[in-house]
DNA sequence: TTCCAGGGGTAGA
DNA sequence: TCTACCCATGGA
């Protein structure tokens, strides 16, 4: 195994990162939560498929990969989103009660995938379902098409694999239902060279939405997931679970229109999104438990 | 059987 | 821009 030691900032916490939502749980991440180290197979340019481990030590996060290192660090780097600076986020913290955890802790990163088309197919698969069905997607993906490991398990595949595949197969084998379609044109797009997902990563916001908006079967929610893992924080992921939170929060669990639970995040921007992820959730709803206790 | 889940697309106002 | 309505699948 090869190793790589990275440095990282001075209140940096790997587990915030690892569980800052709900990626750890889909393959081909793995976490081994006794010896706190974070795995997952890739398939790499050579065509080989290597596993690599990130941990957390005293010296900075130890990488420790079976091929190509430098790759292996590069990938790290971006998935734990370690070149970002958040201290307009943490600012942004100050005087919040609810936020000055995010603040102490340095927290603001998310976990993301190595490419932006791993992290928009686990994104289209969290789509309208369960967060239960869109693990089984992902894991019947994977295990039927990902390029196998030497130890069994197999890696994300890639775009050109998930090309050929006729979508009614991919329905059935990954009962992925309607998604199988617009999966399958995704991924004949992006392994035709006519939609570059990579390089969402380098152009502007509004470039990245538009781009993200363009692609049948990402719609506002979509996109702004997507928005957030290609490092842009103000576009709020209104689904199901963000509702329920903002409502049972700040609306006393009253049924409220999404445009005024959007409304009641206009003042931190531009890190709206951050807010929602690292917000206090738990300790604002005690506190309005506590409040109509006592009055 | 019905309802809903970490919504999207479309038509019409 | 906003709303109403229909669409899809699998599981409880």
């Amino acid at each position: 195994m090869h190793e790589t030691l990275l440095a990282v900032a001075p209140a940096f916490h790997f587990r915030d990162v690892v569980f800052s939502h709900g990626w750890l749980r889909l393959p081909p991440y793995q976490w081994d939560d006794e010896a706190g180290i974070l795995s997952r197979l890739d398939r790499l340019p050579s065509g080989s498929v290597a596993r690599t481990e990130i941990r957390d030590t005293p010296e900075g996060l130890l990488v420790r990969t079976e091929a190509e290192p430098e790759h292996a660090a590069a990938r790290a780097r971006w998935m734990l989103a370690l070149d970002e600076d958040f201290s307009g986020f943490h600012a942004l913290c100050e005087g919040e009660p609810h936020l000055a955890r995010a603040a102490e802790r340095g927290q603001g990163r998310i976990l993301r995938c190595p490419t932006a088309w791993e992290d928009l197919v686990k994104t289209l698969f969290s789509v309208n379902t369960t967060w239960r069905q869109t693990i089984a997607m992902t894991t019947h993906l994977v295990n039927h098409y990902g390029a196998s490991h030497p130890s069994g398990a197999a890696a994300f595949p890639d775009p050109e694999v998930v090309a050929r595949i006729d979508p009614q197969e991919l329905q059935e084998r990954c009962r992925v239902g309607y998604r199988a379609g617009v999966l399958s044109a995704i991924a004949r797009e992006v392994a035709d060279g006519r939609l570059d997902l990579e390089r969402l990563k380098s152009v502007s916001l509004e470039e990245a939405e538009a781009g993200l908006l363009a692609i049948r079967g990402i719609g506002p929610y979509a996109a702004a997931n997507m928005l957030m893992l290609l490092g842009h924080y103000d576009h709020l992921p209104v689904d199901s679970w963000f509702r329920k939170t903002v409502r049972d929060a700040w609306f006393n669990g009253e049924s409220t229109p999404d445009r005024k639970m959007v409304e009641a995040f206009d003042r931190f921007r531009p890190y709206r999104t951050l807010v929602y992820l690292f917000y206090d959730w738990e300790g604002a709803m005690r506190r309005e438990v506590w409040e109509g206790t006592v009055g």
